[in-house]
Formats: structure tokens, sequence, C-alpha cells
DNA sequence: TTGTACGCGTTATCAC
DNA sequence: GTGATAACGCGTACAA
């Protein structure tokens, strides 16, 4: 009773072999109309339910896919995370996901296992940097797709999704110069990551283009968390020439800058202002409420399920590599206007 | 080159046989040092790596489980999803996550998929309610262990992870009392839902502790979302005698009544104090900052998860029902003291 | 200590 | 149209 149904307690039942079970099932033409009804008949008698496992071992597909993020209970993460099940529930894909911790040892052994459960693809936010890009190459020497979002690194044939993190950086500053500010600085995270890399870049950009003096004092590295955002504002405060507005590649950082400014007494907007990067759901209940570049993470997540579709579309043939960028959306809030 | 080395390879290679290599493998104790360590280097050397598919097959066990939440970019979700992958990762299980929307069909068709994918074990927070609930009990009628958090349904024999929410509730209003609040409102959501019953009456049973009246009036069932509790907190105001504080079962509710009230220059905490349930991040950056109940969601996951490991360790034999119930912490906050 | 044979549940390739 | 058989990759009684 309790123990599962097979084909073959379905076929013993009929009297016939489990071949034409699996047949009946599978609508194969090259069966009897009567047979098909009677093996539909007692496959819902019997409660039969087809062993997935042992589908995938046979065909060498799981339809299991990996999805490997630093942290899980990050919203960014989470809500790519949800694009990507969203989008491949549907096609009958399992989503298995890991978390690296920001460890590149762990992020090797992650991929491993993956490997190893036979995922057919797998999607990820990379630990590693481009210090070790090539450790991290080895990991993926194998006929299975990777995608890989957000945090990348680029591959000849290995496909990722971004968004134009030059663009948000770009945009960010330009909307603080028309919004009067002339000395703008910039938190910024780690230059061997690629998207930091570009954001500041985009930053540089505008001011090079409105003829604003790039100050080397006005740009400082920090961890993305508060305490950080604290150091960094009261260094740039104690500066002799303070800024007058912040673009933060961070909005965890810049969340730590403005609470401090805040209790000195530093208006913001009036003072200054800021915008941050990843429009994290606390900007927008902050009073003021904080401009954030938005990531529109749940379309990476969907992006990066159909170019994962797309590859395994072409059976094994040309692996088509795909760069996909989004645009990157910075949405003003009180914080940066008047 | 491409294709995966197997056992059968590396016998090959070996001129021995299939089981041999597989004893070596598995620390099998009758086998030859000399052998073994003949094995090992032809396994590297051929970068062998155990297919977990056809060990899963064979054995029964995937080695998968399964969690079911209504969505996972919702930060109590992901923090749970967190708890669970943090336990289950080292004991070597892969974690499968699935998406309800709230829908219930929907529901009963990933518990379905996920059975049929041979998962070691479901861990899942239900759309189901007291209605429907013989509904929900026949997706259970299997040999494998099903643990329910959070938003639970209780059967014999299903091991279920709560926090204790009529203490959260009880805890909460209670604090509002102690602060000088007489008139005390609530926001409710479904009393259908075990959870929010068990809050309601712990708010309930605080005011009739410190013989304050319960007015009807003054209860009012929402959505969880900002929308709902603006119209809740806009009736409430209209009321001829309106409350001097809310105690909220839902933060997303309290904070669209809060953003309300604020535009309607009603001071918080001076004229009005509030208190939310689920500690959700923007409670903490909010001016004022949100007093709130925290879930503690990473000890809800890992404690589900232990269960699930517990539930497997007795061999099938007498299953054993756990019931934990979680310590509900009430974080207080600018919004409901002095 | 090692080899032989079998089964896990399914589908595909042959025959008949 | 249906049956028998092999194969996917692995582990394990049983025999040698």
């Amino acid at each position: 009773m309790s123990k599962k149904a097979t084909i073959y307690d379905i076929a013993k039942e009929l009297n016939i072999t489990a071949a034409t079970v699996s047949r009946a099932l599978n609508n194969n033409p090259k069966i009897s109309e009567k047979t098909r009804e009677l093996v539909l008949a007692t496959a819902t008698k019997l409660n039969y339910k087809q062993n997935r496992l042992a589908l995938a071992l046979k065909s060498g597909k799981s339809k299991n896919v990996g999805v490997v993020v630093p942290f899980i209970n990050k919203n960014f993460f989470a809500s790519v995370i949800r694009g990507i099940e969203d989008e491949l529930y549907p096609k009958g894909f399992h989503v298995i996901i890991s978390q690296t911790y920001e460890d590149t040892t762990r992020e090797k052994k992650i991929i491993q296992n993956l490997l190893n459960a036979q995922v057919d693809g797998i999607l990820l936010s990379t630990a590693f940097t481009e210090q070790n890009k090539e450790e991290f190459r080895e990991s993926l020497k194998k006929n299975t797709p990777f995608i890989l979002f957000d945090r990348v690194l680029r591959f000849k044939e290995i496909s990722t999704v971004t968004i134009d993190d030059y663009q948000g950086g770009f945009k960010a500053t330009e909307h603080l110069i028309l919004q009067g500010c002339k000395r703008i600085a910039h938190f910024d995270v780690d230059q061997s990551i690629e998207l930091y890399k570009h954001r500041f870049k985009g930053y540089k950009d505008a001011l090079a283009k409105y003829n604003l003096p790039y100050r080397h004092e006005y740009v400082i590295s920090l961890k993305s968390n508060m305490e950080a955002g604290k150091d960094a504002a009261e260094k740039l405060m104690n500066l002799p020439i303070p800024p007058d507005a912040i673009f933060s590649s961070t909005d965890n950082g810049l969340l730590g800058a403005v609470k401090y400014l805040q209790s000195q007494s530093v208006r913001i907007p009036e003072d200054l202002r800021v915008v941050g990067f990843s429009n994290e759901p606390f900007t927008q209940f902050m009073e003021p409420s904080i401009s954030s570049v938005d990531q529109s993470p749940l379309e990476m997540g969907k992006m990066a399920a159909q170019v994962f579709l797309e590859q395994i579309e072409n059976d094994s043939m040309d692996k088509v590599q795909s760069n996909v960028v989004l645009p990157a959306k910075l949405i003003v809030r009180k914080s940066s206007s008047k």
C-alpha cells in the first residue's frame, strides 16, 4: 500500500509488459487506443506517479538547475531567484539553491556538488574576482551550461546577464550635478569586481562631461555595511572642503552614512544630497526617502532563466553565448531633490 | 574527453571490475590497500565524480529536500530558507525551492511534483487554511516526512515549527498598555489562519488582564499591504473616539497606516503609538523606527531542518511528531516609547 | 580480496 | 501493436 507504484505494478495488473505501459503513458503512437485507456485507468487507480529520478538517470537530464548566490536572504538575490523560479517552474524544472557566503573555496565545492547531482545548468553570481579568475575558470570546464549574473566574470562561451552598471553610475552622478551639486563624493566597494568598476567609471565620466574636477579624496572604498558607511561619512565631513553630495555604490553603506549625518544635524537633501545603488526596500520608507539605482532583480532572474533555456535548446551544437545587459533605472526620491 | 567518467571507466583502466572500484571508493574494509590507492589515483586522474542520480535511484534517497513557501522574495521566507540551507547543506542535502503564490491548487501540484522527484522530505508554509484543511491532508499521505512551519495546520504525526504568536500578541499589547495607552486598536489579517488567531487572542487577553474594554470597532481585518493599512487607519481616525495605539499583526499593513497618519500630522508616538509584527527590515530604518515582534526566521529555518533530520534518523519506525514553538521577541523602538 | 549478478524505474531498440 | 532486452551508474549480496 505504502510503496509507490511503478510501471511494473500496472503492467502486472494488466498482464502486459512494462514497455507497453511506458508507451501508453508517453503518448507513443504505436499503441492501441484500448490498451492506452486501460493503462491510464489502472495508473490512476494505483495512484501511479512517474519517478523523475529514474527518468533523469535514463535520459541524462535531471530537470534540475542550480542557483548559486552569496546569501539568499538578501532582497536582491531573493528577487533574482524569484524571477528564475517564476520562469523555470512552468518548464518543469526544479530550482536548487546554494549559498557561497562569498567564500570562493565553498563556491567551488558547491559547483562540484551541483555537477555531481547532474543539474542541467548552473546560474550563479560569483564570489570570485579578477584576481582569481583563472581558478574559477576550472570549475566551468564542463558540458553543463553556466549562466553568470550580476557579479560576473567574462569568458568566451559563458553567457552573462547584468545591468548596465556604467549607465547607472553615470545617471546617478549626472542627476546630482543637474541638481546643482558641485562636490560629489563616491562610495566604492571593490575595484576588482567588474560592476563596481563600471559604476565608478560612470561617476568619473559624468563629472568629466560637466567639467567638474575629480578629487581622489572624495572617493572612499568601503565594505557594504552601515558601520563602514558611518566611518566613511565621518571622514568626508572632516575634510577641509566637505562634499555636497554622495553617490554610493552600496545602499547599505549609504544607510550608515545617512544615519550618521542626521545625528550630526546635516540636513538631507538641503545640505547634502545622496543617491544609492540597488534600490533596497528600506530606501523607499526612510525619512527622507533615498534615491537609488534599481537593478531590476526580477527581470535579471527571468533573463538568466531564458538564456539558460536557449542554451539547452540548440542541441549541444554551437554553444551560443549571450551577454544580456539590462538598463539601470534611477529612482529619484527626496534625498536628492528639492 | 567531455563525457563524465564512471566507475566502469576506471575499472577498465585498471583491468578490474566496477564492483571493486565501488568498494574502494566507499571505504569498504574488504579491499586491499594497494588496489584502493590505485583506484583512488586513477579516479582523480580521470576526474571521476560520483553520480548522485544513480546513487539516489539505487538507494531510494535523493538527498534533496523540497521547501515550499508563498514567495521567496519576502524577507521572512528568504531568511527561513537561509536557516534551512545553512543547516542542511553540511549534511549533504540540496534544497529545492518552490513558490505557491498562495494558490492552493498550485501548492498541491508542487507537492506532487516534489514527491515525484523523490525528495527525502518537504518543509512548507502552507497557503491552506482551516476551511480546506482536509483537502490539504490528502497531499500528505506519504511516507515522506513533512515539516510545517509558520503557517501550519495541525495533524497527528505531522511536525510543526512556529513561533509563539499568542505570546507575541500579548507582549506587544501589554507593552502598549504599560506605556499608558488605553484605546488600543488591532489590525488582524485572517482568522482562519492559526497564527493570526493566536495574535488576536494574545491582544484580547492582554486587554482583559489590565481591565481594558474590548471594542470591536477597534479591530479591523485587512490584507497585508500598504493600501489596506492606509484605509484601515483612515477608518480608525474617523471613529468618534479614535484609538491611541495600534497593534498590527502585519508590518506591511502598519507601514501604510503610519505613512497615512504622518500625512495627517498625527504624531507617532506622541499622539498614537504603534507596534507591528514580523520585524521587517524597513521597520528599523523608518522615522520613527517601528516597534515590532520578531519571528526569528533564521532559527525557525534551522529548527525545521533539525526536525526533518531527526525524522529521517529513526528508520521509518515510530514517526515521532515534534511541535516546536519558538519564543516571540518584542523589539521596542521609537514608535511605541517616549 | 575480488568477481558475478542483480536491482533501482524508465525508455529505446530491436524483434515478432 | 506488443514483448523482450539492454542501458543509464551505482552498490551489494553472494560466490569464488
